[in-house]
RNA sequence: GCAGGGGUGGCAGAGCCUGGCCAAAUGCGACGGGCUUAGGACCCGUUUCCUUUAGUGGAUGCAAGAGUUCAAAUCUCUUCCCCUGCACCA
């Protein structure tokens, strides 16, 4: 058994004492990889090494190809995780407390963390402790934490630059917000971590008739106006006149509260509802004169509390006034007013519609109650799925019928009719907790506020934009299907708020009062590790912006540097020399979940603050890890801390399995099975390898020139692969048929050590990205001084990869199984016979010259003519040309000769009969007088038992 | 709704870019056999249907439908369904 513990302990400590992994400029090439930085509220558990193994496995690789590689890490803190985390323990939050101790952290340390600062002290010392234990070759030198006051030197400085090119700006921006704390409030801070999810509404200003006063309604579909036939108050509720923005309105008394957070609202007087029936609307799409009915779905607390009826478009609105009707109450003449067109129920299935024929085609809202089987009285909850129903076919099929509109599409008449009802000053925008109620953790009702302060990044900026795709087209994204995402989430990206009145962080520079918000704080940092181990003695007020001007921009000269900040002279030079020397070959690393924020708002402000050469070269993204089927989460207690992953299962295995066991781009699955497969493969190689010396050299047979012909095949690969960072083509390759043809080679009767040592110490040293303890192990075992780490990556003899040698040992394969096909027929079907001994005849040379010339010019006619040229006879010619005529396209030339393969079978003869149990002979059709032997092919010998 | 990624055999999951060697890798499961006192492990075989007393031939088949092609899991179009993201949150 491998003791995966002590050998990863023996590595780590080795690779440590040589300081291998602590790289400094040199006249190498360079090659920096950085993987997102974790955040400090947890501790490492095994699905972590996804990311930062497969960043490390590409760090390893180029190393061992010749770069000088760097590999940082920090750590990230800012923000409000752990400061909610603080009060959470202050509060002895005991699912919080649950969770910490599936990370064994001990009771004397939990009580300790009540404050941000000792939590980020506590995992940033646990977390380097995890990646340590996971045998990442990282710099340690260049640790960093994002609430460092030398990383907000760096932070500070890159928002002065970011304002100076006009990136920075000021305006308003709906938020979540708890009234009772008058606070902005976001996952975060809400109880059970929901997200306050604000939706946008347009509010329609009805003026009441011959009053200085308008209802507002709000809707999601403005586009329906032409459509209403009254308002719908609630008569039950309390209604307000108020006064926004001069002019007055009535709304819910509710409404009026959480409108008071976007607009100024002052209510002049309360009513009750009913007093708002008498009044009449004036429809500002058409002039209308509206009536005003009792509504009673209408919530006091939802949007305005005041509704626009569209009976033929809406099925609550049409029940509520047929359900009016029927009760007596006089609504007067009400004209349905169809404006959309729409073939009804065409996303139904024949089977659920059934019988049922819209038959009220002019009236749409009737026309889906009726395919639905129902009427005007139908529960809430079935006029909620008609709505639905109608909703969605007629926004994704329907055609405007609406005069100016007509034959758009309904999302097109929307934002037409939207925008020229607020230009106009006819509606206004009001925002909406679209899952409310969302508690904060305080217990009030979440709202939402526009905050008109607000600073922003304005993403949007067309020249910004412009940069990044220039950038963009000369990035390699790994994998390739991945671009697409970036693509669109570089065309999406708009105003982004980057200043928060709370958390952790860096202060904005032009305005104090404010904390730069944690993804924008943490986008170009990769840049900081450049210098950092650099400066870590220098006092941080002398990191002024002329030194990062320098360092970063190259901006003024070493000297005049030197005077304004006080920092010494070799210093600021060596800072400046070792980011251009590192920034020249990036690549960045992260999960996909990051591509819509964080990796694009890295290639946002590379472009914006370095120069064109400094830009980012390479992102790649990585799947996930699932355990067991099912999504690793603390909740569903499927977590394995990573101390616990590295001493049960050890480091080696659990890298392998969840770096290479699934596409870059995808999760993959962390089980016991596969763990215990991957463990089982490394026992064989360290067996074989163990008993090496047992093995002598000698003559090479041909089995010796297949294994080398596979090993530099695999080299081959395993690099191409590493080049895409294609790890689990590279594992199927370097580690899987590794074992196959191990084995294959020992039951052939392989027993060459010269080869076996050659093919093993490949195989070790590829090893060395994804398994990097074992490849060390294995090396060493096999006799090597120095490190595999900082080996070179083994290059291909394309001179040993042989195709022939490959066909040769592919037809004994093959030979093997139809012979055995053939065996199982002829007993199954006389069981009394018994066969003694097979026959196989190789096929002759004109057959060989057959397809190459059959393959080659594809006529029939031609090919038997030059076989009957070479002396074969017509009718065999003929006939076996007409055999393979059939496939044609499929021909290939054959690489082996009917000699090769005669030798080849015979080479195998002993192997063939201790497989068989029987007697083999072989023979060369152009020498056999067997009766079958016309039947050889190329590769595909001719089989004859004999009873 | 918008954007991105998907839909393959009992399950998981390759293949699709670059059409033919694909009844479709690999792993798991199931079944049969070997080994064993027995179980586990291991080894061999089977795992869409029909056909074949010699290594075979055929049908159906990769969400559904249509198209392009000598040829489609693979290319094009349409439809249906699933997953993820949609922001101030790391």
């Amino acid at each position: 058994m491998i003791d995966y513990s002590s050998i990863e302990k023996k590595w780590q400590a080795e690779w440590e004492k040589a300081r291998i992994f602590e790289p400094e400029p040199s006249d190498k090439k360079p090659f920096m990889v950085t993987a997102a930085f974790p955040y400090v509220n947890t501790a490492l558990h095994i699905g972590h090494l996804r990311t930062y193994g497969t960043a490390d496995a590409l760090a390893r690789y180029k190393r061992m190809r010749g770069y000088n590689v760097l590999y940082p890490m920090g750590f990230h803190a800012t923000g409000t995780p752990i400061l909610a985390f603080a009060k959470r323990i202050q509060k002895g939050d005991s699912e919080l407390i649950r969770e910490l101790k599936i990370f064994h952290i001990p009771d004397d340390e939990i009580k300790k963390m009540v404050t941000p600062e000792y939590i980020a002290e506590y995992f940033v010392k646990t977390v380097e402790k995890d990646m340590r234990t996971s045998g990442l070759s990282v710099d340690w030198r260049r640790k960093l934490v994002s609430i460092e006051p030398i990383f907000g030197k760096f932070i500070e400085w890159q928002f002065k630059i970011l304002n100076e090119k006009g990136y920075l700006t000021k305006g308003k921006h709906p938020v979540g917000w708890c009234p009772n704390e008058n606070n902005a409030v976001g996952m975060h801070d809400t109880q059970h971590d929901v997200e306050p999810e604000i939706e946008e509404e347009t509010a329609i200003k009805f003026k009441v008739d011959g009053e200085d006063a308008s209802f507002i309604c709000s809707t999601y579909r403005p586009e329906t106006l032409d459509g209403v036939t009254n308002i719908f108050v609630n008569e039950g509720s309390t209604y307000v006149l108020c006064r926004m923005d001069g002019e007055n309105f009535y709304v819910s008394k509710s409404a009026a509260n959480i409108l008071s957070y976007q607009r100024g609202v002052e209510v002049s007087r309360e009513l009750p509802g009913k007093e708002l029936l008498s009044k009449k609307a004036i429809n500002p799409f058409n002039n209308e004169v509206v009536p005003v009915f009792p509504g009673y779905f209408v919530k006091e607390s939802l949007g305005t509390g005041v509704v626009m009826s569209v009976p033929a478009h809406a099925p609550f609105d049409y029940a509520a006034i047929e359900r009016l009707k029927a009760s007596g109450y006089n609504t007067g003449e009400i004209r349905y007013k169809r404006i959309i067109d729409v073939q009804i129920g065409r996303s139904l299935s024949d089977v659920s519609v059934g019988e049922a024929k819209p038959v009220h085609v002019d009236l749409p809202s009737l026309a889906y109650l009726e395919v639905l089987h129902t009427d005007v009285n139908a529960i809430d909850d079935m006029l909620e799925f008609a709505t639905k129903l109608q909703y969605r076919e007629e926004s994704h099929w329907g055609k405007m019928l609406v005069k100016g509109y007509e034959g758009m599409s309904e999302p097109e008449a929307r934002e037409k009719i939207k925008k020229q009802m607020v230009d106009s000053g006819k509606a206004i925008m009001i925002y909406i907790v679209q899952n409310a109620p969302v508690k904060c953790r305080c217990g009030y009702d979440v709202v939402v506020k526009i905050v008109d302060n607000q600073w922003f990044l304005n993403y949007g900026d067309p020249k910004w934009k412009e940069m990044v795709r220039q950038n963009f087209e000369q990035m390699r994204i790994l994998p390739p299907k991945a671009r697409n995402g970036f693509a669109a989430a570089i065309d999406w990206i708009d105003l982004r708020a980057v200043a928060r009145s709370q958390g952790l962080g860096t202060r904005l520079p032009v305005d104090k009062s404010v904390i730069i918000e944690s993804l924008s704080d943490s986008t170009i940092y990769p840049a900081f590790y450049t210098i950092i181990s650099l400066i870590r003695n220098v006092d941080v007020e002398k990191l002024r912006p002329e030194f990062f001007d320098y360092v970063y921009l190259g901006k003024g000269g070493v000297d005049e540097v030197a005077k304004t900040t006080g920092i010494e002279y070799e210093t600021i030079k060596r800072c400046r020399d070792s980011f251009a020397y590192w920034y020249q070959e990036t690549s960045r690393h992260s999960g996909p979940d990051l591509i819509f924020n964080h990796l694009t708002m890295y290639m946002f402000n590379h472009t914006a603050i370095f120069d064109k050469a400094y830009w980012p070269k390479q992102i790649v993204v990585n799947g996930m890890v699932m355990s067991e089927g099912e999504k690793m989460s603390k909740s569903l207690g499927n977590i394995i801390p990573l101390v616990d992953g590295a001493e049960r299962i050890g480091i080696d295995p659990l890298r392998i399995v969840e770096t290479t066991s699934a596409d870059l781009l995808s999760d993959s699955e962390y089980s016991e099975s596969s763990v215990n497969g991957v463990k089982e493969r490394l026992e064989y190689l360290k067996s074989v390898i163990d008993n090496i010396a047992g093995y002598e050299s000698g003559e090479f047979k041909h089995i010796d020139y297949w294994l080398y012909s596979k090993i530099n095949r695999k080299i081959e690969r395993a690099t191409a692969a590493m080049d895409a960072l294609e790890l689990r083509d590279y594992a199927t390759d370097v580690l899987y048929n590794s074992i196959i043809e191990l084995k294959r080679y020992f039951d052939r009767g392989g027993s060459n050590g010269t080869v076996l040592r050659e093919y093993l110490q490949n195989v070790a040293l590829m090893l060395q990205p994804v398994a990097p303890h074992i490849s060390e192990e294995l090396h060493h075992s096999l006799g090597n001084e120095g490190f595999a780490a900082l080996e070179k990556w083994p290059i291909p003899d394309s001179s040993m990869i042989s195709e022939k040698v490959e066909s040769e040992e592919e037809l004994v394969t093959a030979s093997l199984d139809d012979i055995k096909r053939a065996w199982e027929l002829v007993t199954k079907k006389s069981p009394d016979k018994r066969p003694s001994r097979v026959s196989l005849v190789v096929a002759s040379d004109w057959k060989r010259r057959a397809h190459g010339e059959l393959a080659k010019s594809k006529d029939v006619g031609k090919t038997i003519a030059s076989l009957r040229a070479d002396g074969v006879s017509p009718e065999a010619a003929a006939k076996y040309v007409g055999k393979i005529a059939k496939e044609m396209n499929r021909l290939r030339e054959v690489s082996t000769t009917e000699e090769d393969e005669f030798k080849a079978l015979g080479e195998a003869k002993g192997y063939l009969e201790k497989a068989l149990g029987a007697e083999v002979a072989v023979e060369m059709e152009s020498k056999s007088k067997s009766a079958r032997a016309e039947r050889a092919a190329p590769l595909k010998p001719s089989i004859e038992i004999i009873f």
